[in-house]
DNA sequence: TTAGCCTTGATT
DNA sequence: AATCAAGGCTAA
């Protein structure tokens, strides 16, 4: 602090003063502030008095939406990501300067989102690694001598990795030879074959990520935007314990219809949609639609609670088999989507891209010009499989990749078996526009 | 944990 | 070229 204040331009106006102002914060922040007034008075050191707004420190601009300081800045990004469990000692209200800021944490950190700082401007997991990945890219390009430097170094597996690990893989402790790919992620029983990823266990080298390109992310992007503010919106806020509804069948496929319009206006927004015919428009929505439905369910089933959580309540499985009365049916949709769910976690990248990729399907029924659908999806097969890259390595992309994909292929089976059930639902009670998108009459 | 300083890609 | 606003690193 005190070397920035020898530098500061201002403070050389008043060298005399800044050598009697030698000690720590307190009232050297008093001093500065006095100045400051001053110089605002002064001619040109109108604009040059950025406050922090959540403690009044000296600010260099914008930070996560607000103006802050550097600490304030720095503070945020370390802390508005965790779910607050702390609170604060006394009212909740505690004043925040320069002085108390670090006092509480609570208070703090309130006051930040109070004034505009937003915490969906701190970089994600995905958005972190494409940012150092670029930066290595750029190193790349620009010297080639330090990246040979560096490139020599990096084995790290000597003693940190097997102890990390022994923890949770005891029995592994003798295949430290293996690559890390074979003892670095557990095998799961609900995945036979393919295991979850564990994102602790991922790479660090940059090297081992495929960088998306900008076209390949403004296209992710938009899609991920449009299925977000349809068919993966998602409503959190109620607890719904009461397992109520859902007696029977025909209440849940008409509880579907939300779901299906939501597809409707998704497809809409889609401009690749546009592309094809109306006559084909309409058959790929139809012959979707089951597909759609089941691949949305792995969004609300919840592993720990064998249910699905949607946003009219909580449907535990045991009801829809009772309600069905086909109970392999439903275990095979509850391991599907457990199986699914591994892997895909909660990403709502490849929730909105395998949405498309089941959208345009071209084996759809009754479609007309198969390849022109065949070409949009391959368009959204080779943007999953680069966005898998750049996420998991190439090296476990090449394992999850061809594991996701074949679970859409699973799909067309399950939505069969599903059809089969729908035959059994009275049309008289079923909604119209049910009706009309799913053939029944 | 804090907070200051540094490196960077993007934007102007 | 200068500025902005992210993340990283690291004494204290």
């Amino acid at each position: 602090m005190a070397d920035m204040e020898e530098t500061d331009p201002e403070w050389s106006e008043f060298g005399h003063d800044v050598q009697s102002v030698q000690q720590p914060s307190s009232s050297c922040e008093d001093e500065r502030v006095r100045k400051k007034g001053r110089l605002k008075d002064d001619k040109n050191m109108l604009k040059d008095d950025k406050l922090c707004r959540v403690c009044g420190d000296k600010a260099l601009g914008y930070n996560f939406n607000a103006i802050t300081c550097e600490s304030c800045k720095a503070f945020f990004r370390r802390n508005a990501l965790k779910d607050q469990k702390t609170s604060c000692l006394f009212d909740g209200n505690c004043p925040i300067d320069v002085r108390t800021r670090r006092f509480c944490p609570h208070c703090r950190l309130k006051r930040c989102f109070d004034i505009g700082m937003k915490k969906d401007m701190i970089l994600d997991e995905t958005e972190r690694r494409a940012r150092m990945a670029k930066v290595l890219q750029n190193r790349q390009k620009r010297g080639s001598k330090q990246v040979f430097d560096i490139k020599s170094e990096p084995l790290e597996i000597d003693t940190e990795m097997p102890d990390q690990s022994s923890e949770s893989f005891p029995s592994l402790s003798s295949s430290s030879l293996q690559p890390i790919s074979s003892w670095a992620i557990p095998l799961s029983p609900t995945t036979k074959g393919i295991k979850p990823v564990e994102d602790l266990t991922l790479p660090t080298d940059p090297d081992l990520y495929r960088t998306l390109s900008t076209e390949d992310q403004a296209v992710m992007s938009e899609l991920t935007e449009i299925y977000q503010s349809t068919l993966g919106e998602v409503i959190t806020d109620k607890k719904v314990t009461d397992e109520n509804g859902y007696e029977n069948v025909n209440d849940l496929v008409n509880n579907s219809e939300i779901a299906v319009r939501r597809l409707i206006s998704f497809v809409k927004k889609l401009n690749d949609f546009r592309l094809l015919c109306q006559a084909d428009q309409i058959a790929a929505l139809k012959a979707c639609i089951l597909n759609t439905l089941l691949l949305r369910s792995v969004t609300f089933y919840h592993v720990e609670k064998d249910a699905w959580i949607t946003p009219t309540g909580v449907i535990p499985t045991s009801i829809l088999k009772s309600a069905t009365g086909f109970i392999e049916l439903h275990d095979s949709h509850t391991k599907y989507c457990r199986s699914l769910k591994a892997v895909v976690k909660d990403d709502l990248h490849i929730m909105a891209m395998l949405q498309a990729i089941v959208i345009f399907n071209p084996d759809g029924q009754n479609i007309i010009s198969r390849s022109t659908v065949s070409d949009i999806q391959d368009k959204y097969i080779i943007l999953l499989k680069h966005y898998m890259e750049s996420i998991w390595t190439f090296e476990y992309a090449r394992d999850y990749y061809p594991f996701v994909l074949q679970k859409i292929a699973e799909l067309k089976g399950l939505s069969e078996e599903h059809a089969s059930v729908l035959l059994q639902v009275n049309p008289n009670k079923i909604e119209p526009l049910m009706l009309e998108v799913l053939n029944l009459k």
